[in-house]
DNA sequence: CTATAGATTACCT
DNA sequence: GGTAATCTATAGA
């Protein structure tokens, strides 16, 4: 029966995910992401999520049309997304229909498992609940890399997915650092938790 | 081609 | 609060 239950849950989960970014985006708060390193396992509880929508969202990476960088955002559902900003990673999951290029933004979540591999990524000094706040910090506690881009999520690959129970409330906000569509309320956070990011919004220039 | 900006963070003052 | 770290992509000459 072991199998049958996996598959039903990995159905489940990608029929979820199939959905639009924004109801997917408040439904993976409390799911849990989890990276088998070379070092050992390291899994993290999601806490704040970020939806955008395609070549639709003008904040979104895919705004202008398929490039090199954003090519496994018109991968399937359930898919990674990780590109590199400035000096730093981020993960997304790809949602929506194949060729959609929508996605939910990861962007914090608490440290479950693998603590101690995760310090070791990101600092000794550093408190727990700040060790994946921020999109780029739940990368370095994730110690993900470029190419785990475009990996399935729901497969048997070292980055995986898997649903938690859902969260009672749930805290909706503008995205942040997004220059365009800054009213867009497509954040979604655990109420009160110490590990969710503040908001800043973009500044204008 | 050069200039500029970005779904950021850490460290300095 | 200001800035430096460092890669991709866009706009404009």
């Amino acid at each position: 029966m072991q199998p049958i239950r996996r598959t039903e849950c990995g159905v489940a989960l990608f029929d979820l995910l199939a959905g639009r970014p924004e109801d997917v985006a408040p439904r993976l708060l409390g799911a849990t992401v989890r990276h088998v390193t070379d070092e050992g396992p390291v899994s993290l509880v999601l806490t704040e999520t970020e939806a955008y929508g395609g070549e639709a969202d003008p904040a979104s990476h895919a705004w202008r049309g398929r490039r090199p960088r954003n090519l496994s955002m018109y991968m399937p559902a359930g898919h990674a997304y990780i590109y590199q900003t400035r000096h730093h990673l981020a993960l997304n999951v790809v949602t929506g229909p194949q060729d959609e290029a929508s996605a939910v933004l990861l962007r914090a979540g608490r440290v479950t498992e693998g603590e101690s591999l995760a310090r070791a990524s990101r600092g000794p000094q550093i408190a727990a609940q700040r060790l994946a706040r921020g999109p780029a910090n739940l990368a370095r506690s994730l110690s993900l890399t470029l190419d785990l881009d475009g990996l399935d999520l729901m497969g048997e690959g070292p980055l995986t997915l898997t649903l938690g129970d859902q969260v009672a409330r749930i805290d909706v906000g503008p995205r942040v650092g997004v220059t365009r569509a800054q009213d867009v309320q497509w954040r979604f956070s655990v109420p009160g938790d110490s590990t969710v990011s503040a908001y800043r919004r973009a500044s204008l220039r």
